[in-house]
DNA sequence: TTTATTTTGTACCAATTAGTAAAGTATTAT
DNA sequence: ATAATACTTTACTAATTGGTACAAAATAAA
């Protein structure tokens, strides 16, 4: 195999196409915007991405996926109180300093941002918040399963209800800046874990 | 005072309009969407709506909070029971014939679509959920002065949080179809109101 | 060194964008 | 009737959009 090689890292500027999604919205995000913050010419950019914006927006998802998703699903693998874990992961989203900060959820957004035509990236959004249900309910089994809760509530029902909270708080973070309100807000809701 | 007389209905155009972007979104809604929509020409749109695109998606917020929300105050206003009546509220959320449909919340929405520079409509925006969060709150304090709700959460502490399941639910609704979960879903969230 | 292959930079394009300018039309007041 | 006012139509513009074409450049293999 021959050729001239790349002169740029190909996941360093998916990270910053996510940076740009994220802070700016898919519909608003042109391609001059995240060029510019990639660094790199229409040329490796269209040879890099033949599909345009819609691709790259698919291959941030799989990105933040990858970056955020997984690290939940190993933190819950590993750690010994996954329903401790649920609680402190809630929790730091009310905090000004949270991950998430105001930007939201990635894909939260996306099923909100996208314009109906292009619903393929819908149903990848889709797909990638039901996984994380799925991080949800494997986290409550867990928690079952060592006796940690005692709900009758099924775990998969949880995984959704936990999954529903997310998507709540990642839109009234936006209207809300108490954060003793978001906190107390959380701490209702949580409540149901018990 | 003289001069022509408009050929078309103020209110109808703006109620065009807010299909449109109920539709679209705000930033994929484009200029000719909305005039085809509302049936004017671009004269007309710019004399009527001086501020462009901006200023009728702070009008056609105006107007649905006209129609949807002060439509749910009085309803809440004269009936007996205020506790069923939310109950109702966000159970007729999980139907395919839900109001709401898979648009979303009209306001939910403007705080994730609206670029960053348009800090403005998202502040209103926000203004409007605060007034849906007041509207929940008038409702549980109506339902514990009635003596319908025996909990000790504070009336204000559940108005957030039903604004944030109603946040949640619009979001959550474009990914998860199914209805029994959704229904499942509510009822998990509205144990709280016991 | 030549050739094949892969990546990059530049110039370009057609379509669409929001918005303006201004001439013309329909009405009321005088 | 005439003038003043309020609205509409049409044509235009300047900028930006996503995207393409293609020659030049950088490398590996022959």
């Amino acid at each position: 195999m021959a050729g001239r090689p790349k002169i740029y890292d190909e996941t360093a500027i998916l990270d910053k196409a996510v940076e740009v999604f994220w802070e700016k919205g898919y519909a608003n995000a042109t391609a001059d915007d995240l060029l510019h913050a990639m660094g790199i010419g229409k040329g490796s950019f269209y040879f890099a991405f033949k599909g345009g914006k819609e691709e790259l927006f698919r291959k941030s998802m799989e990105r933040v996926v990858e970056l955020n998703f997984k690290a939940i699903r190993d933190a819950l693998a590993t750690c010994e109180n996954p329903v401790q874990f649920i609680r402190d992961f809630f929790l730091s989203l009310t905090g000004n300093d949270s991950p998430v900060g105001n930007k939201g959820c990635y894909f939260g957004n996306a099923l909100i941002q996208v314009s109906a035509d292009d619903s393929g990236l819908k149903i990848i959004a889709a797909k990638y918040l039901h996984l994380l249900e799925e991080i949800f309910t494997e986290a409550v089994q867990k928690g079952k399963d060592l006796g940690l809760l005692e709900t009758q509530e099924l775990a998969a029902a949880l995984g959704t209800y936990l999954v529903n909270l997310w998507n709540g708080l990642n839109v009234t973070r936006r209207m809300e800046t108490d954060q003793h309100k978001l906190a107390e807000l959380v701490r209702m809701n949580l409540n149901i874990l018990h």
